[in-house]
DNA sequence: TTTGTATATTTGACCAACAAATAAAATAAT
DNA sequence: ATTATTTTATTTGTTGGTCAAATATACAAA
């Protein structure tokens, strides 16, 4: 809400030479005016530093001044919007925002539309999270913590083979106890595609693994009384069957 | 590009009955029409599978069957088009596409909009990322590999304080070990922000830390000859500073 | 069968207009 | 003079229509 009306002249001019340069904005090679201009703003906001709350001219303006359409710039700032990059309200015009990080991301996460390769690498990088949080987990955990992962394990109706509700729940709650919004939204999203990838391979390969990994009163009481390496072992050993499949 | 005719016939029938059950959709609480079109296509995507190569609907169809205009739809599907979700030509009508999974994380992460948190959420994922990627590294590594890292160190000028682009050709190495695409993409991402963060750590905290912990070469000599615990003991003191920040 | 042509369709881009919301200005009331 | 109310003007949201470019499709010609 600061310096908007120096941002918005200088935005102007930025378009009035890029404007110039180009002589009016032409669609180019298989690259639309709507990509154009959405990169344009994009690469604008990040050059100048714009930072939540600073104001954005308005639809008509950007239109004029990149001689294009206030149709073009709208379906423009309508992927913006999407992002959260920006959010706009009648009259008020538009302000620059705080997207979620994941948001895109979440958009994408479907395994019937990604790649055969990327799904692979989806799969992977649940596991590499897993043995990569180790060292926050015992550096923020707390006794609650422990008792609360206590609950979940005792309130399982087989510790030898949980559901996978009960696999996501005890996971979950340790994504939780790293303190990190972000690592534990991102694994939440990760698991549809996790579980989707290994049933497939679990169908491509001969029988089903047998389950002779450490369940999770065991990696319980390692992070209760063992140290980080003792805990990355265990969660190796937990992840067993998943590493297998990969012929890791 | 296979079963084009019965998928838009039944997302014709979603969308009548979506449609009716409105009677013609209207602009719901701060949630624009836009917003409700991309939601309900995404949707429609999902539930009913549909896959790379899928032909869509026509724009002017899809407003029709969802009574909006063409505009609210074309601002919809520009949406998906930046996400990589869907591609057109004109004539050839929409098709279902091949999405990259990180396009929309590329596009917000700018340290300047991104939330405190938010941001040390990303600093703190890149350290849980070379944590973690220890089974892999062991799992993948060629003698070609271990080559180049070698290669890599020794034309670092000097091996005591290796400078930030040596750190991260380094890095990235490793990464590209592992085999894993998205992976290496991702850190490469993550790291704009790994480094802004850090700066703005470094700035807080008194002086700047001493460089005590392991150099790149004795990282390369326990990826040689070591297990993978030692390389994650010796990648844990490698980036200490890191940690150190964070109090961890 | 192959090639070339005409037609029709679909997306890309533009323009004009109005509705809804609200910031700003003008006016009225105290 | 200050406050409250009304009016005005501006900006985004949504609609409708038009035109151009590209290209499947059908058809005609070789």
């Amino acid at each position: 809400m600061t310096q908007s009306i120096e941002i918005v002249r200088s935005i102007l001019e930025k378009k009035n030479t890029m404007a110039a340069k180009k002589k009016g904005l032409k669609p180019l090679n298989s690259v639309s005016m709507t990509d154009r201009v959405e990169n344009i703003l994009r690469d604008y906001f990040q050059e100048n530093a714009f930072k939540p709350g600073d104001s954005l001219p308005g639809e008509l303006e950007i239109a004029e001044k990149l001689d294009v359409s206030r149709n073009v710039v709208r379906e423009a700032l309508s992927r913006l919007r999407m992002l959260g990059i920006i959010e706009s309200r009648t009259r008020r015009g538009m302000i620059m925002a705080r997207p979620d990080i994941l948001g895109g991301l979440e958009r994408v996460m479907n395994p019937f539309i990604l790649g055969k390769d990327t799904l692979n690498d989806v799969f992977e990088m649940r596991l590499i999270l897993e043995m990569g949080m180790a060292e926050f987990l015992f550096a923020r955990k707390t006794a609650q913590d422990i008792e609360e992962l206590e609950e979940i394990v005792a309130s399982q109706t087989s510790i030898e083979e949980p559901t996978k509700e009960e696999e996501i729940r005890f996971h979950t709650k340790l994504y939780d106890m790293t303190g990190n919004e972000t690592f534990t939204r991102f694994q939440i999203l990760l698991l549809p595609v996790f579980e989707h990838v290994f049933k497939k391979y679990r169908k491509g390969k001969t029988n089903t693994p047998p389950p002779d990994h450490i369940h999770h009163d065991g990696l319980v009481k390692v992070l209760k009384t063992g140290t980080v390496n003792d805990f990355r072992n265990a969660m190796q050993t937990h992840l067993k069957p998943y590493f297998d499949v990969i012929d890791l």
